[in-house]
DNA sequence: TCTGGGGTCCTAGGACCC
DNA sequence: TCTGGGGTCCTAGGACCC
């Protein structure tokens, strides 16, 4: 068996656990620029807010109903994840933390030693003790329906008919729970695929496990599609994944904080994201030898119609070096360059990585930044940002005209304090 | 005026190789 | 007259997840 456990409300519920006066009001958290609705408390939901939406469409009402917006906090919501999954992998013989609010536990065998149902309403009641996070668990025969029985749990909880947990350990009980549960709330059904399934009729889970598995592989993604079905089925086809520390690639997008024209200012962004992901390789002993640029127009102008494009440059030499990334960078920049855009998002993206210091062939064009003395360079850079603060020393290319704030930069005007994470912003308690 | 960010997996055509 | 097949890499994009 399978169990899901997803924190609930997860980011609203971390701002709750160290502001108290946020019990019981509408809380929401925002995403980057104080963009759109990433997260919702229960009363906020109630009011009606949908998940994704912007908030300045929503920001006059909400407030005056006593609801309170913070900016997004990745620090404190990091650091209380990492308390969640803790106690879960003191609990379960397997984790596979899945996501920042969600694990998926390996309960093989279990059932045969404990009341699965009982077992996680313990784990449950001691992750609220613990950490302040209210969390609901599903557990199944496969990951796919492990998710449909959490989902469940908490619709349950909410209307207060159930305890948070739902176990589905038999054939019936997986019928009844794929008959309540609609076709597009289907882990890896998306609104793609979920309006192809309506146009054929298809409406619940119930009905899609009932799908013909040639229709499936044509028209939901190929295999994907098959194991989905399978996986509603109640045939497992992935386990728990727990060693994931082998990272496939590295992302570091933004939108800015304005609308940009200018090629230097994107490039200083572009120049950011580049050092940026140069120092999470570097942290984890990677390098990369694929190098994506990606820019983008507003997605919700109509004219001039969106732009987005990417560029994919493969580095002759697998590299951490943040000069040299950067380098490269402003070359797949100048690639998808179009003067006289309106530019809202820039992006760099690192692939085909591999272990540092393997395989790194001499080259026969000159300097590609892999001497001893560049390394020396990255490691006193690194020290240095890890001491002043993220940013103290950067590349030129990154710096902004004398005099001038970064023009790409976020806004974020509610955010809380780093409750956890940093000493001068730990939470007073007054005696 | 103001619409997120970081990932994974898969597909598919063309270039190129033997 | 008859003109292959298998593989990798590159590039771009789609779909999905939280």
């Amino acid at each position: 068996m399978f169990g899901l456990v997803d924190c609930n409300n997860f980011y609203a519920s971390c701002e709750r656990v160290f502001r108290p006066e946020l019990e019981g009001r509408p809380v929401v958290v925002l995403s980057n620029n104080d963009g759109c609705v990433v997260a919702r408390s229960q009363e906020a939901k109630v009011l009606g807010l949908k998940m994704g939406v912007p908030y300045f469409q929503v920001k006059a009402e909400f407030e005056q109903r006593g609801g309170v917006a913070c900016s997004s906090n990745y620090e404190l919501y990091g650091d209380m994840s990492r308390r969640v999954m803790w106690y879960l992998q003191q609990r379960a013989p397997a984790v596979e933390i899945y996501s920042v609010d969600e694990a998926f536990l390996d309960l093989h065998g279990m059932q045969r030693h404990f009341d699965l149902a009982e077992w996680a309403g313990d784990v449950r009641g001691a992750v609220r003790q613990r950490t302040g996070i209210p969390v609901c668990v599903g557990i199944a025969p496969t990951k796919t329906l492990a998710k449909v029985a959490n989902r469940l749990a908490k619709k349950d909880a909410i209307a207060g008919a159930g305890s948070g947990v739902l176990v589905l350990d038999d054939e019936a009980q997986r019928r009844e729970a794929l008959a309540r549960v609609a076709v597009e709330d289907v882990w890896g059904v998306g609104h793609r695929n979920a309006a192809k399934l309506y146009a054929v009729g298809v409406r619940t889970a119930a009905q899609l496990a009932g799908v013909g598995d040639a229709w499936a592989r044509k028209h939901l993604g190929g295999v994907v599609g098959a194991r989905l079905l399978h996986e509603l089925r109640g045939f497992s086809c992935s386990g728990v994944v727990v060693e994931d520390e082998v990272r496939k690639s590295v992302c570091k997008s933004r939108s800015f904080g304005q609308v940009l024209s200018e090629l230097e200012q994107v490039a200083g962004a572009v120049a950011t994201h580049a050092a940026r992901a140069g120092e999470i390789l570097r942290h984890d002993g990677l390098a990369a030898r694929l190098l994506t640029v990606t820019v983008e127009t507003s997605r919700f102008a109509n004219l001039p119609p969106p732009y987005s494009h990417s560029a994919q440059l493969t580095l002759p030499v697998a590299t951490d070096d943040t000069l040299t990334l950067t380098k490269w960078a402003q070359r797949g920049l100048e690639r998808i360059w179009r003067p006289g855009l309106r530019y809202v998002k820039a992006g760099v993206v690192l692939d085909g990585l591999e272990r540092a210091g393997t395989n790194q062939q001499a080259s026969l064009f000159g300097d590609l930044g892999a001497s001893p003395a560049r390394a020396k360079l990255m490691g006193a850079l690194d020290a240095l940002n890890g001491r002043y603060g993220a940013g103290a020393v950067k590349v030129a290319a990154a710096v902004p005209a004398p005099g001038t704030r970064e023009p790409w930069a976020m806004r974020r005007d509610a955010k809380s304090p780093a409750f956890t994470t940093k000493w001068a912003e730990l939470w007073r308690v007054r005696c």
